[in-house]
DNA sequence: TAGCGGCTATGCGTTTTTGCATAACGGAGG
DNA sequence: CCTCCGTTATGCAAAAACGCATAGCCGCTA
């Protein structure tokens, strides 16, 4: 039988790529995880790494089990949050996912207030537009921007997300305002550069923004929203958000309006966990202002 | 840092019940896996036994946690198989995972030949009808009935699997052989009890075998076969199984044929794991030619 | 070329963990 | 009512694991 302790071990030195440093950031002595490396090894019997004076290089074998490895940890993580959210009082660790547009923009206000209500709150935010698996409880709360499909799974609408065309005044003042879609084969157009199934979707309806006829391409939405807040030319982002920027004018709105349904999730086991509930309807009423309806 | 290997106890007094019988298991003396228990439950803050003299009761936190812990566990012994894939020559453990008519009525022999040929393969029968996840390393080689649906898995199809209506030649010497489908009626039908997705599409086409009119009903496919043998009516079974009964007739065969695609699948990376190759090719082989073209 | 900083490997004393033996307790059965 | 078999909990000695200190190796840099 072997001892589930090794694989820690085993992880810690594929990401640290040394014993030492894997034993930095384990908490351990070095010798230690050099033994637990030899021991795992003569346990599988096979060797996972080739020692070289300035660090471990992992071996074909163990590139095939480090996503087992992984999952262990994840797995472990999600027993100790189940865990965790049986104590009771708002305190402790949540875990809140959400699009980076969102959790820089939206949330950061909401999280603080939270805070402030229960200091004994600890907030993860986990930003990402891969949704995360609720189910295997990768998060607690998760802000999305479609239906969830799986059961299991207390969801709750807030809405409807207005995207829509904008770009700064300073920039139209520049180019000039366009008066319809074909007006915007000349200006500089913001769009994706690798597009996903969403955004080959919007597509269709907007060939205006097929990649080669963007000016500046980026798969960052965040940075997307940067370029027009700073006048490089003209492209999507939430209405809402728009509004609160007193730079930015909304461009052909009547042509260009993409309502994006929103959700707050969580997993049903949590609904009477202290923590997870509060920020839960933390979310829905912040969202519920931001979202349309 | 919780370590890992309590979550070992902690799973083994579950299912024992008894610090003393996980002990057994577990191969530990009955005071470490106590030591483990009351380490966990200082860990994690919370109560996971109530203990009693005649065992431990778990609380409803440790039914919580449980299948985190058994996630963890499949996946270290997922991990161990993919580690053992890495050693050279038909050795070692293989898991096989295919439904429970196929693993006794066709496998046996096909299995005993194998391990004629490589004495040190060991072999593990997972007969179940539901789908092991092969991508989670849940088995090693699956025989399938429906084309998988992941990437990542090497799939051959060997033909398809001939079902029929049959019954034995005693129960139509006393009841009659039924010259159509409304003939039916009055015969001793033999069918499922709780009806499954794939039953449920197979009787939009044969309303004849709907629940209230069967006179036997059972979801294992196996009893169904032995009642079919017995002579207690007529019921669905693979033609293939019932050529080589000579008490087993046919019956309308014209009206009641339904083909199953049938797949042979594994992990692709276990393409070069020399038993795990071995195994899948007997299987294809064996398969081909007891499924139809 | 000498020195420095990174790494792994090895002995050794100490700490921790484990297993054994045993006590204490409760229910089942004669 | 007493005994037997199962359980958990505790004390203590043995064993295993750990951390520290150190030796040795390699590459980089002055």
């Amino acid at each position: 039988m072997i001892e589930w302790e090794l694989y820690r071990s085993f992880l810690g030195v594929l990401r640290e790529g040394s014993l030492s440093g894997a034993a930095r950031v384990l908490g351990m002595a070095q010798p230690t995880v050099g033994r637990h490396i030899a021991a795992l090894e003569a346990a599988l019997g096979l060797a996972l790494f080739t020692r070289s004076p300035n660090g471990l290089l992992p071996t074909e074998a163990a590139l095939a089990l480090q996503p087992h490895a992984r999952a262990m940890e994840s797995t472990a993580a999600a027993l100790e949050r189940t865990a965790a959210s049986y104590g009771d009082g708002v305190r402790g660790v949540v875990r809140v996912t959400a699009s980076e547009v969102i959790g820089l923009e939206v949330l950061p206000p909401v999280l603080a207030r939270l805070r402030g209500r229960h200091p004994e709150l600890r907030i993860e935010l986990l930003l990402s537009n891969e949704v995360q698996d609720l189910l295997q409880r990768e998060a607690d709360v998760a802000v999305r921007m479609a239906r969830p499909s799986q059961e299991q799974l207390v969801a709750r609408r807030v809405g409807a997300v207005e995207l829509g065309l904008h770009a700064s005044s300073g920039y139209l003042a520049r180019y000039g305002t366009p008066a319809s879609l074909d007006d915007l084969g000349g200006h500089a157009l913001i769009g994706y550069d690798r597009p996903t199934p969403f955004v080959r979707a919007g597509l269709k309806r907007w060939p205006q923004f097929a990649r080669e006829r963007l000016a500046l391409r980026t798969d960052s939405d965040t940075a997307q929203l940067a370029l027009i807040r700073a006048g490089a030319g003209i492209g999507v982002c939430q209405v809402a958000l728009a509004r609160r920027a007193p730079q930015l004018v909304r461009v052909l709105p009547d042509a260009f309006s993409l309502p994006l349904e929103t959700w707050v999730t969580m997993h049903e086991d949590l609904r009477d966990s202290p923590r997870c509930r509060v920020t839960f309807d933390a979310l829905v009423e912040a969202l519920a202002a931001h979202a349309g309806p």
